[in-house]
DNA sequence: ACAAAAGTGTTTTTCTTACACCCATGA
DNA sequence: TCATGGGTGTAAGAAAAACACTTTTGT
Protein backbone atom coordinates (compact mmCIF):
# COMPACT_ATOMS: atom_id res chain seq x y z
CA UNK A 1 0.00 0.00 0.00
CA UNK A 2 1.75 3.04 -1.32
CA UNK A 3 -0.39 6.64 0.31
CA UNK A 4 2.39 9.30 -0.64
CA UNK A 5 3.27 10.21 -3.24
CA UNK A 6 6.89 11.66 -2.64
CA UNK A 7 9.33 10.44 -5.37
CA UNK A 8 12.42 11.23 -3.64
CA UNK A 9 14.03 8.20 -2.08
CA UNK A 10 17.60 8.84 -0.99
CA UNK A 11 19.66 5.55 -0.01
CA UNK A 12 19.10 4.71 3.79
CA UNK A 13 22.58 3.16 5.58
CA UNK A 14 24.00 2.15 9.07
CA UNK A 15 27.76 2.56 9.98
CA UNK A 16 29.08 0.95 13.18
CA UNK A 17 32.05 2.55 15.18
CA UNK A 18 33.06 -0.66 17.12
CA UNK A 19 35.26 -0.32 20.00
CA UNK A 20 37.63 -2.22 21.78
CA UNK A 21 39.87 -2.50 24.76
CA UNK A 22 43.28 -4.42 24.58
CA UNK A 23 46.49 -3.47 26.47
CA UNK A 24 45.28 -0.16 28.48
CA UNK A 25 44.47 1.05 24.43
CA UNK A 26 41.03 1.66 23.37
CA UNK A 27 40.75 0.82 19.94
CA UNK A 28 38.59 1.43 16.91
CA UNK A 29 37.90 -1.54 14.45
CA UNK A 30 38.41 -0.17 10.79
CA UNK A 31 37.49 -1.98 7.52
CA UNK A 32 39.33 -1.50 4.29
CA UNK A 33 36.24 -0.60 2.26
CA UNK A 34 35.28 -3.45 -0.49
CA UNK A 35 33.11 -1.49 -3.13
CA UNK A 36 33.53 1.63 -5.36
CA UNK A 37 33.91 4.57 -5.01
CA UNK A 38 36.94 4.87 -2.56
CA UNK A 39 37.12 0.74 -2.79
CA UNK A 40 40.30 0.03 -0.31
CA UNK A 41 40.62 3.77 1.60
CA UNK A 42 40.28 2.83 5.65
CA UNK A 43 36.25 2.75 6.75
CA UNK A 44 33.69 2.17 9.21
CA UNK A 45 31.56 -1.27 8.85
CA UNK A 46 28.63 -0.15 7.14
CA UNK A 47 25.69 -1.54 5.13
CA UNK A 48 22.18 -0.84 3.92
CA UNK A 49 19.06 -0.84 5.43
CA UNK A 50 16.97 -3.85 4.24
CA UNK A 51 12.95 -4.34 3.82
CA UNK A 52 12.33 -6.41 6.88
CA UNK A 53 14.54 -4.82 9.29
CA UNK A 54 14.45 -2.16 11.77
CA UNK A 55 17.83 0.36 12.29
CA UNK A 56 18.87 -1.49 15.30
CA UNK A 57 18.63 -4.99 13.62
CA UNK A 58 20.61 -3.20 10.63
CA UNK A 59 23.67 -2.16 12.99
CA UNK A 60 23.44 -5.88 14.31
CA UNK A 61 23.37 -7.34 11.00
CA UNK A 62 26.35 -5.66 9.99
CA UNK A 63 28.00 -6.57 12.98
CA UNK A 64 27.60 -10.24 12.99
CA UNK A 65 28.14 -10.59 9.12
CA UNK A 66 31.37 -8.99 9.46
CA UNK A 67 32.86 -9.99 13.19
CA UNK A 68 30.60 -13.14 14.14
CA UNK A 69 29.76 -11.63 16.54
CA UNK A 70 25.89 -11.60 18.62
CA UNK A 71 24.60 -9.86 21.53
CA UNK A 72 26.80 -6.88 21.45
CA UNK A 73 26.04 -3.88 23.13
CA UNK A 74 25.06 -1.18 20.01
CA UNK A 75 23.91 2.41 20.38
CA UNK A 76 22.46 4.65 18.08
CA UNK A 77 24.29 8.13 18.30
CA UNK A 78 23.17 10.02 15.50
CA UNK A 79 22.41 10.11 11.84
CA UNK A 80 24.16 11.96 9.29
CA UNK A 81 22.93 13.58 6.38
CA UNK A 82 24.80 16.46 4.34
CA UNK A 83 23.46 16.46 0.93
CA UNK A 84 27.42 15.21 -0.03
CA UNK A 85 28.33 13.02 2.15
CA UNK A 86 28.63 10.49 -0.20
CA UNK A 87 29.82 11.13 -3.48
CA UNK A 88 28.27 8.18 -5.71
CA UNK A 89 25.08 9.05 -4.52
CA UNK A 90 22.73 10.60 -1.85
CA UNK A 91 22.94 8.41 1.36
CA UNK A 92 21.95 9.26 4.87
CA UNK A 93 23.64 7.27 7.33
CA UNK A 94 22.77 6.31 10.55
CA UNK A 95 25.85 5.79 12.50
CA UNK A 96 25.92 3.16 16.07
CA UNK A 97 28.83 2.39 18.02
CA UNK A 98 29.39 -1.00 19.62
CA UNK A 99 31.28 -2.04 22.43
CA UNK A 100 32.96 -5.54 21.86
CA UNK A 101 35.10 -7.46 23.90
CA UNK A 102 38.21 -7.39 21.72
CA UNK A 103 39.41 -10.80 22.34
CA UNK A 104 36.30 -12.54 21.65
CA UNK A 105 35.86 -10.57 18.21
CA UNK A 106 39.63 -11.50 17.18
CA UNK A 107 39.17 -14.81 17.04
CA UNK A 108 36.13 -14.69 14.95
CA UNK A 109 37.23 -11.73 12.22
CA UNK A 110 37.70 -12.84 8.68
CA UNK A 111 40.57 -11.31 7.00
CA UNK A 112 38.92 -11.26 3.68
CA UNK A 113 37.67 -7.70 4.65
CA UNK A 114 41.00 -6.51 6.10
CA UNK A 115 39.64 -5.66 9.12
CA UNK A 116 41.91 -4.10 11.71
CA UNK A 117 42.21 -2.66 14.79
CA UNK A 118 43.39 1.12 15.28
CA UNK A 119 43.79 2.98 18.63
CA UNK A 120 41.57 5.77 19.38
CA UNK A 121 45.15 7.97 19.47
CA UNK A 122 45.82 7.37 15.76
CA UNK A 123 42.72 7.64 13.92
CA UNK A 124 43.91 7.44 10.00
CA UNK A 125 41.53 9.34 7.68
CA UNK A 126 38.63 7.49 6.87
CA UNK A 127 36.26 7.87 3.59
CA UNK A 128 33.27 10.22 3.76
CA UNK A 129 32.36 12.03 7.02
CA UNK A 130 33.30 8.90 9.24
CA UNK A 131 36.19 10.71 10.69
CA UNK A 132 33.03 12.75 12.65
CA UNK A 133 31.29 9.66 12.95
CA UNK A 134 34.08 8.57 14.83
CA UNK A 135 34.55 11.82 16.76
CA UNK A 136 30.44 11.92 17.74
CA UNK A 137 30.69 8.01 18.90
CA UNK A 138 33.60 8.78 21.06
CA UNK A 139 31.48 11.59 22.81
CA UNK A 140 28.88 9.45 23.13
CA UNK A 141 30.51 6.41 24.80
CA UNK A 142 32.01 9.06 27.42
CA UNK A 143 28.83 10.27 28.53
CA UNK A 144 27.36 7.19 28.21
CA UNK A 145 29.89 5.49 30.09
CA UNK A 146 30.38 8.23 33.39
CA UNK A 147 26.69 7.58 33.81
CA UNK A 148 26.09 3.89 32.67
CA UNK A 149 28.05 0.72 33.47
CA UNK A 150 28.89 0.24 29.86
CA UNK A 151 32.26 0.05 30.12
CA UNK A 152 32.12 -3.33 31.21
CA UNK A 153 31.44 -4.60 27.68
CA UNK A 154 34.69 -3.68 26.69
CA UNK A 155 36.20 -6.02 28.92
CA UNK A 156 36.50 -10.04 29.55
CA UNK A 157 33.68 -11.63 32.38
CA UNK A 158 36.18 -11.28 34.82
CA UNK A 159 38.42 -8.53 35.36
CA UNK A 160 40.79 -5.97 37.61
CA UNK A 161 40.38 -2.97 39.01
CA UNK A 162 43.07 -1.37 37.80
CA UNK A 163 41.87 -2.90 34.39
CA UNK A 164 38.59 -1.09 35.02
CA UNK A 165 40.94 2.04 35.62
CA UNK A 166 42.76 1.59 32.67
CA UNK A 167 39.78 1.39 30.22
CA UNK A 168 38.36 4.56 32.02
CA UNK A 169 41.81 6.23 31.14
CA UNK A 170 41.73 5.33 27.72
CA UNK A 171 38.01 6.55 27.39
CA UNK A 172 38.92 9.79 28.58
CA UNK A 173 42.10 10.06 27.59
CA UNK A 174 43.28 11.18 30.90
CA UNK A 175 45.25 10.08 33.99
CA UNK A 176 42.76 8.95 37.09
CA UNK A 177 43.54 8.57 40.67
CA UNK A 178 43.76 5.15 42.26
CA UNK A 179 42.81 6.01 45.42
CA UNK A 180 39.57 7.79 44.56
CA UNK A 181 38.20 5.47 41.91
CA UNK A 182 38.37 2.53 43.60
CA UNK A 183 36.66 4.33 46.57
CA UNK A 184 33.90 5.02 44.00
CA UNK A 185 34.06 0.96 42.94
CA UNK A 186 33.53 0.09 46.45
CA UNK A 187 30.49 1.48 46.99
CA UNK A 188 28.46 -0.49 43.84
CA UNK A 189 27.26 -3.56 45.45
CA UNK A 190 27.21 -4.71 41.62
CA UNK A 191 30.35 -5.26 41.52
CA UNK A 192 31.24 -8.75 42.86
CA UNK A 193 34.68 -10.17 43.79
CA UNK A 194 35.59 -13.71 42.58
CA UNK A 195 37.80 -16.30 44.77
CA UNK A 196 40.59 -15.35 42.45
CA UNK A 197 43.45 -13.18 41.50
CA UNK A 198 45.06 -12.31 38.30
CA UNK A 199 48.86 -12.28 38.89
CA UNK A 200 49.85 -11.53 35.24
CA UNK A 201 50.63 -8.04 36.15
CA UNK A 202 51.92 -8.08 39.90
CA UNK A 203 53.75 -10.13 42.70
CA UNK A 204 50.47 -9.64 44.75
CA UNK A 205 47.67 -10.19 42.22
CA UNK A 206 45.32 -8.16 41.85
CA UNK A 207 41.55 -9.52 42.67
CA UNK A 208 39.18 -10.19 39.53
CA UNK A 209 35.82 -8.77 40.28
CA UNK A 210 32.35 -9.40 37.81
CA UNK A 211 29.76 -6.99 37.18
CA UNK A 212 26.32 -8.46 37.98
CA UNK A 213 23.89 -6.64 35.57
CA UNK A 214 20.54 -8.65 37.98
CA UNK A 215 22.88 -6.87 41.53
CA UNK A 216 22.76 -3.35 39.55
CA UNK A 217 19.33 -3.26 38.36
CA UNK A 218 18.28 -3.81 41.87
CA UNK A 219 21.02 -1.16 43.08
CA UNK A 220 19.18 1.34 40.66
CA UNK A 221 15.75 0.30 41.56
CA UNK A 222 16.83 1.05 45.74
CA UNK A 223 17.88 4.89 43.56
CA UNK A 224 21.46 4.15 43.75
CA UNK A 225 22.83 6.32 40.07
CA UNK A 226 26.31 4.90 38.75
CA UNK A 227 28.81 7.29 38.23
CA UNK A 228 32.14 7.32 37.02
CA UNK A 229 34.07 10.59 36.35
CA UNK A 230 37.85 10.68 35.24
CA UNK B 1 25.69 9.13 -10.76
CA UNK B 2 24.82 5.73 -9.33
CA UNK B 3 27.15 3.36 -8.48
CA UNK B 4 25.45 1.30 -5.56
CA UNK B 5 22.96 -1.56 -6.68
CA UNK B 6 20.73 -1.77 -3.69
CA UNK B 7 16.78 -1.41 -4.88
CA UNK B 8 15.42 -0.80 -1.72
CA UNK B 9 14.89 3.17 -0.27
CA UNK B 10 12.22 3.39 2.26
CA UNK B 11 10.78 6.98 2.87
CA UNK B 12 12.68 9.88 4.97
CA UNK B 13 10.93 11.82 6.90
CA UNK B 14 12.09 14.63 10.01
CA UNK B 15 9.75 15.32 12.82
CA UNK B 16 9.85 18.20 15.13
CA UNK B 17 9.49 17.82 18.80
CA UNK B 18 8.16 21.59 19.42
CA UNK B 19 8.78 22.88 23.29
CA UNK B 20 6.74 26.42 24.35
CA UNK B 21 7.01 27.40 27.75
CA UNK B 22 4.17 29.88 28.96
CA UNK B 23 2.14 30.35 32.34
CA UNK B 24 4.66 28.21 34.06
CA UNK B 25 3.84 25.54 31.97
CA UNK B 26 6.30 23.63 29.42
CA UNK B 27 3.98 23.16 25.98
CA UNK B 28 4.29 20.92 23.32
CA UNK B 29 3.00 22.28 19.44
CA UNK B 30 1.18 19.79 18.14
CA UNK B 31 -1.11 19.68 14.84
CA UNK B 32 -4.25 17.85 13.02
CA UNK B 33 -2.15 15.59 10.50
CA UNK B 34 -3.42 16.73 6.82
CA UNK B 35 -3.00 13.59 5.02
CA UNK B 36 -3.82 9.90 5.11
CA UNK B 37 -3.45 7.49 6.84
CA UNK B 38 -4.84 8.92 10.00
CA UNK B 39 -6.13 12.85 8.65
CA UNK B 40 -6.91 14.80 11.62
CA UNK B 41 -4.91 12.91 14.39
CA UNK B 42 -2.41 14.69 16.68
CA UNK B 43 0.82 14.35 15.11
CA UNK B 44 3.95 16.16 15.48
CA UNK B 45 4.90 18.43 12.86
CA UNK B 46 6.83 16.44 9.70
CA UNK B 47 7.88 16.03 6.11
CA UNK B 48 10.01 14.05 4.02
CA UNK B 49 13.31 15.01 3.05
CA UNK B 50 13.86 16.59 -0.08
CA UNK B 51 17.11 16.07 -2.18
CA UNK B 52 18.68 19.34 -1.96
CA UNK B 53 18.71 19.62 1.55
CA UNK B 54 20.10 18.42 4.81
CA UNK B 55 18.32 16.93 7.50
CA UNK B 56 19.19 19.80 9.97
CA UNK B 57 17.97 21.66 7.11
CA UNK B 58 14.62 19.59 6.67
CA UNK B 59 13.86 20.06 9.89
CA UNK B 60 14.39 23.89 9.81
CA UNK B 61 12.22 23.78 6.49
CA UNK B 62 9.19 22.35 8.23
CA UNK B 63 9.52 24.32 11.39
CA UNK B 64 9.51 27.26 9.52
CA UNK B 65 6.79 26.24 7.07
CA UNK B 66 4.80 25.43 9.80
CA UNK B 67 5.24 28.33 12.21
CA UNK B 68 7.13 31.00 10.08
CA UNK B 69 9.99 31.22 12.75
CA UNK B 70 13.29 30.82 11.49
CA UNK B 71 16.70 30.77 13.59
CA UNK B 72 15.08 28.34 16.30
CA UNK B 73 17.37 26.46 18.30
CA UNK B 74 16.99 22.78 16.59
CA UNK B 75 18.60 19.62 17.86
CA UNK B 76 18.57 16.18 16.61
CA UNK B 77 18.36 13.43 19.19
CA UNK B 78 17.12 10.09 17.25
CA UNK B 79 16.47 8.30 14.53
CA UNK B 80 12.80 5.90 13.96
CA UNK B 81 13.37 3.09 11.64
CA UNK B 82 10.82 0.71 13.70
CA UNK B 83 9.61 -1.81 10.19
CA UNK B 84 6.32 -1.26 10.79
CA UNK B 85 5.95 2.56 12.17
CA UNK B 86 4.17 3.77 9.32
CA UNK B 87 1.50 1.68 8.39
CA UNK B 88 0.92 3.44 5.17
CA UNK B 89 4.56 2.96 3.94
CA UNK B 90 8.50 2.13 5.25
CA UNK B 91 9.50 5.36 6.58
CA UNK B 92 12.42 6.07 8.42
CA UNK B 93 12.06 9.38 10.56
CA UNK B 94 14.84 11.51 12.07
CA UNK B 95 13.61 13.19 15.11
CA UNK B 96 14.27 16.93 16.32
CA UNK B 97 13.41 19.08 19.31
CA UNK B 98 13.03 22.43 18.86
CA UNK B 99 12.77 25.50 21.62
CA UNK B 100 10.55 28.08 20.36
CA UNK B 101 9.93 31.43 22.23
CA UNK B 102 5.73 30.48 22.56
CA UNK B 103 4.90 34.15 22.08
CA UNK B 104 6.60 35.12 19.08
CA UNK B 105 5.44 31.69 17.61
CA UNK B 106 1.65 31.84 18.29
CA UNK B 107 1.40 35.10 16.03
CA UNK B 108 2.30 33.45 13.17
CA UNK B 109 0.45 30.49 13.26
CA UNK B 110 -1.28 29.98 10.15
CA UNK B 111 -4.75 28.48 11.70
CA UNK B 112 -4.75 26.00 8.78
CA UNK B 113 -3.24 23.27 10.12
CA UNK B 114 -4.79 23.39 13.35
CA UNK B 115 -1.61 23.49 15.30
CA UNK B 116 -1.88 23.88 19.49
CA UNK B 117 -0.18 24.22 22.44
CA UNK B 118 -0.26 21.24 24.83
CA UNK B 119 1.19 21.04 28.15
CA UNK B 120 3.32 18.36 28.31
CA UNK B 121 1.95 16.93 31.71
CA UNK B 122 -0.88 16.23 28.95
CA UNK B 123 0.16 15.41 26.08
CA UNK B 124 -2.99 12.87 24.17
CA UNK B 125 -2.22 10.14 21.88
CA UNK B 126 -0.14 10.92 18.82
CA UNK B 127 0.02 9.32 15.84
CA UNK B 128 2.77 6.37 14.92
CA UNK B 129 5.49 6.19 17.29
CA UNK B 130 5.05 10.19 18.11
CA UNK B 131 4.69 9.63 21.64
CA UNK B 132 7.81 7.82 21.75
CA UNK B 133 9.73 10.73 19.97
CA UNK B 134 8.40 13.03 22.52
CA UNK B 135 9.86 11.25 25.67
CA UNK B 136 12.90 10.80 24.04
CA UNK B 137 12.67 14.40 22.99
CA UNK B 138 12.09 15.78 27.10
CA UNK B 139 15.06 13.58 27.94
CA UNK B 140 17.14 14.95 25.63
CA UNK B 141 15.91 18.40 26.55
CA UNK B 142 16.14 17.96 30.25
CA UNK B 143 19.98 16.68 29.90
CA UNK B 144 21.02 19.73 27.72
CA UNK B 145 18.86 22.13 29.64
CA UNK B 146 21.52 20.97 32.73
CA UNK B 147 24.55 21.25 30.44
CA UNK B 148 24.11 23.97 28.15
CA UNK B 149 22.36 27.38 28.58
CA UNK B 150 19.83 26.40 25.96
CA UNK B 151 16.77 27.02 28.59
CA UNK B 152 16.92 30.61 27.60
CA UNK B 153 15.97 29.72 24.34
CA UNK B 154 12.29 29.02 25.49
CA UNK B 155 12.42 32.46 27.58
CA UNK B 156 11.98 35.75 25.95
CA UNK B 157 15.27 38.30 25.50
CA UNK B 158 14.40 39.39 29.34
CA UNK B 159 13.16 37.44 31.77
CA UNK B 160 13.25 37.13 35.61
CA UNK B 161 15.05 34.98 37.30
CA UNK B 162 11.50 33.50 39.01
CA UNK B 163 10.73 32.98 34.82
CA UNK B 164 13.80 31.27 34.57
CA UNK B 165 12.98 29.11 37.81
CA UNK B 166 9.66 28.37 36.75
CA UNK B 167 11.13 27.20 33.50
CA UNK B 168 13.16 24.27 35.34
CA UNK B 169 10.87 23.08 37.69
CA UNK B 170 8.62 22.98 34.04
CA UNK B 171 11.42 20.64 32.45
CA UNK B 172 12.05 18.57 35.13
CA UNK B 173 8.38 18.40 37.04
CA UNK B 174 9.94 19.07 40.11
CA UNK B 175 10.38 21.98 42.54
CA UNK B 176 13.73 23.40 43.27
CA UNK B 177 14.95 25.49 46.48
CA UNK B 178 15.22 29.31 44.84
CA UNK B 179 17.91 29.98 47.36
CA UNK B 180 20.04 27.61 46.12
CA UNK B 181 19.28 27.82 42.45
CA UNK B 182 19.76 31.76 42.66
CA UNK B 183 23.38 31.41 43.98
CA UNK B 184 24.08 29.05 40.89
CA UNK B 185 23.10 31.79 39.23
CA UNK B 186 24.41 34.32 41.02
CA UNK B 187 27.80 32.93 39.65
CA UNK B 188 26.97 33.10 35.63
CA UNK B 189 29.16 36.51 34.26
CA UNK B 190 26.75 35.91 31.38
CA UNK B 191 23.64 36.59 32.80
CA UNK B 192 23.49 40.25 32.50
CA UNK B 193 21.07 42.48 34.49
CA UNK B 194 19.02 45.36 32.96
CA UNK B 195 18.36 48.48 34.22
CA UNK B 196 14.43 47.56 34.42
CA UNK B 197 12.00 45.31 36.58
CA UNK B 198 8.98 43.29 35.93
CA UNK B 199 6.18 44.45 38.06
CA UNK B 200 3.63 42.11 36.55
CA UNK B 201 3.93 39.21 39.03
CA UNK B 202 4.47 41.21 42.53
CA UNK B 203 4.65 44.37 44.44
CA UNK B 204 8.27 44.46 44.80
CA UNK B 205 9.15 43.96 41.15
CA UNK B 206 12.38 41.28 39.56
CA UNK B 207 15.00 41.96 37.62
CA UNK B 208 14.95 41.18 33.97
CA UNK B 209 17.86 39.54 32.87
CA UNK B 210 19.68 38.72 29.70
CA UNK B 211 21.39 35.90 28.52
CA UNK B 212 24.75 37.05 27.12
CA UNK B 213 26.00 34.48 24.45
CA UNK B 214 29.07 36.44 23.69
CA UNK B 215 30.16 36.39 27.54
CA UNK B 216 28.96 32.97 28.02
CA UNK B 217 31.68 31.89 25.14
CA UNK B 218 34.06 34.14 26.89
CA UNK B 219 33.12 32.63 30.19
CA UNK B 220 33.72 28.84 28.84
CA UNK B 221 37.04 29.53 26.61
CA UNK B 222 37.96 30.10 30.85
CA UNK B 223 36.94 26.87 31.56
CA UNK B 224 33.49 27.92 33.09
CA UNK B 225 31.03 25.44 32.44
CA UNK B 226 27.27 25.68 32.55
CA UNK B 227 25.31 23.24 35.28
CA UNK B 228 21.82 23.90 36.45
CA UNK B 229 20.03 20.91 37.97
CA UNK B 230 16.86 20.79 39.64
C1' DA C 1 0.79 47.04 58.73
C1' DC C 2 0.82 43.07 56.16
C1' DA C 3 0.79 39.84 52.40
C1' DA C 4 3.56 38.05 48.95
C1' DA C 5 7.08 37.66 45.82
C1' DA C 6 12.08 38.88 45.44
C1' DG C 7 16.28 38.17 47.04
C1' DT C 8 20.26 37.10 50.59
C1' DG C 9 22.82 34.54 54.28
C1' DT C 10 24.07 30.77 57.26
C1' DT C 11 24.60 26.27 58.99
C1' DT C 12 25.08 21.42 58.24
C1' DT C 13 26.33 17.62 55.71
C1' DT C 14 28.04 15.37 51.95
C1' DC C 15 31.29 14.73 48.23
C1' DT C 16 36.10 15.66 46.10
C1' DT C 17 40.72 15.95 46.05
C1' DA C 18 45.25 15.12 47.10
C1' DC C 19 48.27 12.40 49.07
C1' DA C 20 50.36 9.42 52.62
C1' DC C 21 50.48 4.99 53.84
C1' DC C 22 50.35 -0.30 54.28
C1' DC C 23 50.31 -5.02 51.89
C1' DA C 24 51.95 -9.08 49.47
C1' DT C 25 55.19 -11.35 46.84
C1' DG C 26 58.69 -12.89 43.34
C1' DA C 27 63.11 -12.04 42.13
C1' DT D 1 65.19 -6.98 51.19
C1' DC D 2 63.36 -4.25 48.02
C1' DA D 3 60.85 -2.86 43.96
C1' DT D 4 56.29 -3.00 42.25
C1' DG D 5 51.67 -2.86 41.55
C1' DG D 6 47.51 -3.61 44.69
C1' DG D 7 44.86 -1.62 48.00
C1' DT D 8 43.22 1.46 52.18
C1' DG D 9 42.78 5.73 55.10
C1' DT D 10 42.48 10.52 56.14
C1' DA D 11 42.55 15.51 56.53
C1' DA D 12 41.40 19.92 53.98
C1' DG D 13 38.39 22.08 51.19
C1' DA D 14 34.54 22.64 47.92
C1' DA D 15 30.01 22.03 46.82
C1' DA D 16 25.09 20.84 47.80
C1' DA D 17 21.05 21.00 50.64
C1' DA D 18 17.98 22.89 53.94
C1' DC D 19 16.04 26.67 55.73
C1' DA D 20 15.87 31.07 58.27
C1' DC D 21 15.96 35.59 57.22
C1' DT D 22 15.54 40.50 55.01
C1' DT D 23 13.62 43.63 51.35
C1' DT D 24 10.18 46.06 48.78
C1' DT D 25 5.76 47.89 47.74
C1' DG D 26 0.61 47.99 46.53
C1' DT D 27 -3.31 47.71 48.96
Amino acid sequence: MKTYDYAYRPLLAVDCTIFGFRDGKLNLLLVRRDIEPRRGKWSLMGGFLQANESLDEAAARVLEQRTGLKEVYLEQFKAFGEVDRDEAERTISVGYYALVDQEKAQLQLSTEFAAHWVPITDVPPLIFDHNEMVAAALNRLRHRATHEPVGFELLPEKFTLTQLQSLYEAIFGTSIDAGNFRRRLRKMEYLQRLNEKDTNSSRKGAWYYRFVPEDYAHAKRNGADFLLKP
